[in-house]
DNA sequence: GCCGTTTTCGGCCCGACTGTTTTCAGTCG
């Protein structure tokens, strides 16, 4: 069974433990090995054969014995059991705010509850509120929570949650009694997808600061209003929460605001064992607390090098941390230049002058497009004529650039069903570049996608692979696809693999650009832009490769114009 | 279920807020 699989098996065994009102750390310790699955830094089989998987901290005997089942027959009766004795409507009723465990485990216990409709039914009759620990606000609230949670995903964009956050941070670092503001949590770790946005800021009085935040416009609903903290829920329900702490505390609640929940839990446990207490407000000891101005002093009175926020998930980032400084991390300002975009020539929105310009006013000093190619007849897709005429457009806007800045000639090639181009060689040969993509038959069997695209993968004619998944976040899955395979392949082969800076596509993820790294894959961060404005999503890429834990020496669009277009020059000629 | 710089048993990160309580349990992050 595959790896991903295994990891979700675990993850949902700690949610149906933690429904049946399971000792809480037993839960975690599913869930926490399901976290560690996704991380593992090479093949599981392989792990397992050579006995790294045993070592792995989280992993004990009994997690090991259930993953090898897992892995080797592809069953486990004690998953099996527990889904047999636990109502599948049950876990639903976790997302319901304010309802966890114990209270599940007395509506199930009291009132036979094991769905969301049968709880919404028991609050419209009015039978919760008498519950010992209920009461008739818990069931207003329980009511409200099931509209909330039927009516809204739990999850959004970073790019949406970035929109959201920036007013209302705006909105705290005016108020003047505020000192610092930050954005803390998942969006400060650039995770895919959002839950909540967090704030946190310095004051001498944080209360009318609070107050402020609940009344600004954007808020729809008050969640909780307190002296330190405030929860609201704004535009489309999504929660923000603001809290505040005194000036000489703030790097201690940036840290612990930011999470993950995961590296803060081993952080912490790391402070105990160095004989240190942990919380949002101090480090303190034996000898009294220790004064930090910022969360580099915090990791260093820990024994660590600084962590960025971007590597904060308990993934080994802290053991790193131990043996010394952990590698750059490649920046934004980084990149010299970009792949994969798209023009008016298909179904971009801007020229390619335009596109030109904003490349250069982004300080990039080359530009690749991709236009979608022939088949891609819904996008617009260029006919052999139509490339041709392209080709004589980018030659002739060079020139006007006197070798400040260049235009690269690519194609988005659709790779065919049978894992074929969409174009013939001596097409593909007129092009400085190859982004070979799969905009169609999205439902192949898993064997088959994979050859497909092992098979693009291994054509000397492909420069990179775009958008290796096909995923879209929040809204479809990737399709069937042993990406391990395909990076394997590209591997060999010697061709790159893009991370598809689109927010809505994060494609390779970060998880899988370890690998590749591990592989020896080039990495290239894409913007897949389709206007001017698109070109920004490259910080989204960024992102990623930053949560991937590459620097600048991994990508491919970080090294200078000469060495890029010598690179591409030598790919081309390698094909004959 | 995991794990060991007091430990192979008994802990497991820690604090804010709410709503139910007459001092705290549950939830959340």
């Amino acid at each position: 069974m595959e790896t991903a699989r295994i990891a979700q098996i675990l993850s949902e065994m700690g949610t149906l433990l933690e429904v049946r009102g399971e000792n809480p750390f037993r839960c975690r310790a599913y869930h926490n090995a399901a976290q560690t699955l996704k991380g593992l830094p090479s093949d599981l089989s392989e792990m397992i054969a050579d006995g790294r998987l045993a070592e792995t901290p989280g992993i004990g005997t009994t997690m090991f014995s259930k993953i090898v089942q897992l892995a080797t027959t592809g069953h486990l009766p004690a998953y099996d059991d527990l889904r047999r004795a636990t109502p599948p409507g049950l876990v639903a009723l976790l997302r319901v705010p304010g309802l966890g465990p114990k209270k599940i485990k007395v509506l199930h216990d009291e009132l036979k509850i094991e769905s969301l409709a049968d709880l919404r039914v028991a609050g419209e009759a009015k039978m919760i509120a008498p519950l010992k620990g209920f009461g008739a606000k818990t069931e207003q609230k329980i009511l409200d929570g099931i509209s909330f949670v039927e009516s809204v995903g739990d999850r959004i964009l970073q790019s949406k949650a970035r929109r959201l956050v920036a007013p209302i941070l705006e909105a705290i670092r005016q108020h003047p009694l505020v000192l610092r503001a930050e954005v803390c949590g998942s969006l400060r770790r650039r995770a895919e997808t959002i839950g909540d946005l967090d704030i946190l800021f310095s004051a001498e009085n944080p209360v009318p600061v609070l107050d402020h935040f609940v009344k600004l416009p954007e808020v729809a609903t008050v969640l909780a209003h307190g002296p330190t903290k405030a929860s609201v829920r704004i535009a489309d329900g999504v929660q923000c929460d603001l809290r505040g702490v005194e000036d000489s505390q703030f790097p201690f609640a940036l840290h612990y605001f930011t999470g993950s929940k995961a590296h803060n839990i081993a952080i912490r446990r790391r402070a105990l064992a160095h004989g240190y207490s942990l919380n949002e407000y101090s480090l303190s000891g034996e000898k009294g607390s220790v004064a930090c101005k910022t969360e580099a002093d915090l990791f260093a009175a820990l024994g660590l090098a600084y962590i960025p926020p971007e590597l904060r998930e308990d993934v080994g980032e802290i053991e790193a941390a131990e043996k010394g400084p952990l590698p750059p991390l490649v920046e934004l300002s980084d990149l010299t230049g970009t792949f994969h975009c798209h023009t008016d020539w298909s179904d971009g929105q801007a020229t390619l002058e335009e596109m030109a310009q904003a490349a250069q006013s982004l300080g990039l000093t080359y530009l690749g497009i991709a236009d979608h190619s022939r088949s891609a007849g819904y996008a617009g897709g260029l006919s052999i004529e139509r490339v041709r005429q392209q080709w004589a457009a980018i030659d002739a806007l060079n020139e006007t650039f006197g070798g400040k800045f260049r235009i690269f000639k690519g194609t988005e090639c659709d790779i065919l069903g049978d894992g074929s181009l969409d174009y013939p060689d001596e097409i593909l040969d007129g092009f400085d570049y190859v982004v070979a993509s799969v905009h169609s038959s999205f439902g192949m069997p898993r064997d088959e996608m994979t050859a497909r695209i092992v098979r693009a993968a291994a054509n000397p004619r492909v420069t990179m692979l775009g958008h290796p998944t096909g995923r879209l976040l929040l809204a479809r899955d990737a399709y069937a696809v042993d990406v391990d395979a395909v990076i394997e392949a590209a591997a060999k082969a010697g061709t790159m693999i893009e991370i598809n800076a689109s927010p809505h596509r994060l494609d390779l993820d970060d998880i899988h650009c370890r690998r590749a790294k591990a592989q020896g894959v080039t990495i290239v961060v894409n913007p897949d832009a389709h206007s001017t404005g698109g070109l920004a999503d490259l910080d989204y890429g960024v992102g990623v490769a930053r949560r991937a834990g590459l620097g600048v020496a991994d990508l491919f669009n970080s090294a200078p114009l000469a060495k890029v277009a010598e690179a591409l020059e030598r790919r081309r000629k390698a094909r004959h």
